[in-house]
DNA sequence: ATCATAATTGGAAACGTTTCCAATAGGGGG
DNA sequence: CCCCCTATTGGAAACGTTTCCAATTATGAT
């Protein structure tokens, strides 16, 4: 490590002050031109840069923003990151991650770090808004912040999609084609906030058509083998004919089960996801799914802290409904009406895809 | 931003000096019982907490890691980061992170801002480890680092997949299986190192086996469709039945677009992609692949950078063929001999996928 | 009680920067 | 030629910490 120049050595080599130096560097303040060139040529020479360190120490402040999430091996939260980090980034932040893998100690620990560091402001998913430990720690030291992914209080900053509107869009998704019977698949239901309103929004939808109350697949881990819990599960609910995944990756799970139960989706089974993963589209059946725009969150997170900082007016938080949209695929498809006027069945609009067009607008396992 | 308490206030409040304060909180040198209890009280009641910038200041030290990589859209770059944070959060230290895009300006601006910022130690995926203008500035200073995901030049430390040697795997397998005219599908071919070294190592495999060399489609961008351009690239080259493409993504997209073409996968042609990412067996056909694990690269860096800012032994770098493995999938089956013996046919195990099973072991397309 | 030694303590310097303020130099008008 | 005003300059303090060192206090043995 050669000794790095600091700004004394510069002041030595231009034959100033450390003042002058600090003056020029930073276009602050007078300075004459051959001072400035003076300046110049010995920062060339010694390679000089500032460390931000004293700089922090001295300007109370980091130019760095923390960023806590569960998971970047969820691509949702990946890319929420990466939109933060540009943004940051053009502004002249930097970005510190913490990965707090869905634990909620982790997340007070992240938090308490992130703190102790002296970040300018924080972006948090917390795994419960209402009782998360670190939110009141950042609270309790008016520290910037802003939530992401997660509802947030009254007041409160966040870009979040609205799981619950979303949910209900499912609801009149399936509705539109038909579907009365649904099920709910998800992970981890009670400790997730998100997939909890997901699944409210998606039973208000139901009730409010008058659809029967969906049923309820609860998951263990993401790693299992969906199939003899999915098989089980439709064995209780023979009726089911439109499955709702609590996030993509549970979709695809679900389709892969059901090929092995002999169950063809769409056909026998229409299953939509949440999230929008762009493997999505590049697979056969297409996923019928909630989109959603992680990068446009994260971005506007970073929008929000650094309008927050440095005091101007925060950008425009995304209307409700504006946090997401439906993408038609190919899992899903009309069921034909039974006792129905069956005007309703091609309501929706069909997908580009292949399969849809090819498979047989009829439903086996039903009755 | 309530006036946050320094260590000259729990001082005061202690009614003792700063540097009590100091080994009391630190555990360094001796303190009395009494003013460890007094300045405990103190702490609590103020509740102070150390200042990193203050401490990184004195130590000169950040307990800060950088890390580089293109983008963490990418589920290989994703999990690798993961990996590496989750290491460096465990020894205390925390990791700023910056996507350069794939963009050298932004990969050197990356660098500058990390050194400004005074790191530890950078862990970083640089475009072309020939020529970087970062890594060079890194080398000057003799700032601890560490590769991920490029080869390194000899006596530095990397953690990466030995493409080359992948390649050559693949190559290996489609022997295996029959066949004998391939095609290699990559983006953006010459920009990135590691595409071009599967290409090289599965051209050398295709040629250690006498098969004819694989045809290169090189396609423009990500986002386009497929279908047109594999349409185009199979009339010039009729005779091939397997694909190699450069990651699975791509490997999903040429599934797709051959789909598209009326050409099923496995059965008119095998595809086998690379990286390894979990949709890959959640799909059907499940894919071919070559497997990575990307979050032990990623850790494996961490813990090299650790170990040389303490001083320690480095841990050792995985050996070259360990860094992949191939994973069979139904997106590749045998292709049945023409004038072979077919005892090869057989040679590569089957995948326990059903569709695989199913498949008729019957070429049509070529001829 | 006395002394030598060890334990405890606080003052001050140092880390690299910015900025206040006083001092100096330079320039123009009388 | 002198004076005043402005532009330029550098010294020093401050930011929050650690650590060296000297000073003080406590401990134990005689």
């Amino acid at each position: 490590m050669g000794q790095v120049a600091t700004i004394k050595d510069v002041a030595q080599r231009a034959g100033c002050g450390v003042a002058t130096v600090s003056r020029v560097l930073n276009n602050k303040g007078s300075a004459s031109a051959k001072m400035r060139a003076k300046v110049m040529t010995a920062v060339k020479e010694l390679d000089f840069h500032f460390s931000e360190v004293g700089r922090s120490l001295q300007s109370n402040t980091t130019r760095t923003i923390g960023c806590v999430v569960p998971s970047i091996e969820n691509p949702v939260y990946a890319d929420a990151v990466q939109g933060a980090q540009e943004v940051c980034l053009d502004a002249g932040y930097q970005m510190l991650l913490i990965c707090t893998n869905y634990n909620a100690e982790m997340e007070t620990h992240a938090i308490r770090t992130l703190i102790a560091k002296q970040v300018d402001g924080i972006i948090l998913t917390v795994g419960d808004v209402q009782n998360s430990e670190g939110l009141d720690l950042i609270r309790s030291r008016t520290l910037p912040h802003c939530l992401l992914y997660n509802t947030a209080p009254a007041g409160q900053f966040s870009w979040a999609v609205d799981d619950h509107a979303a949910g209900m869009k499912v609801a009149d998704v399936f509705f539109e084609n038909n579907h009365k019977h649904t099920g709910f698949l998800g992970l981890d239901f009670l400790s997730s906030d998100r997939a909890r309103q997901r699944f409210e929004g998606f039973s208000q939808g139901c009730a409010n058509h008058k659809m029967t109350p969906p049923a309820l697949l609860e998951v263990g881990d993401d790693e299992d083998d969906l199939t003899p819990q999915l098989d089980a599960f439709l064995k209780r609910h023979p009726d089911i004919t439109g499955i709702f995944a609590s996030n993509d990756y549970r979709a695809l799970a679900a389709i892969r089960s059901a090929r092995q139960l002999s169950i063809d989706v769409p056909r026998d089974m229409s299953i939509v996801g949440f999230d929008g993963i762009k493997v999505g589209q590049m697979i056969d059946p297409t996923l019928a799914t909630i989109v959603t725009a992680p990068r446009k969150l994260g971005a506007g997170a970073s929008q929000t802290i650094l309008s927050m900082i440095t005091g101007s007016t925060p950008p425009q938080l995304p209307l409700k409904e504006q946090t997401f949209s439906f993408r038609a695929g190919g899992s899903l498809m009309p069921l034909a009406a039974e006792s129905k006027d069956g005007e309703k069945v091609a309501a929706f609009p069909p997908s580009d895809d292949q399969t849809y067009k090819k498979a047989k607008i009829q439903q086996e396992r039903s009755t």
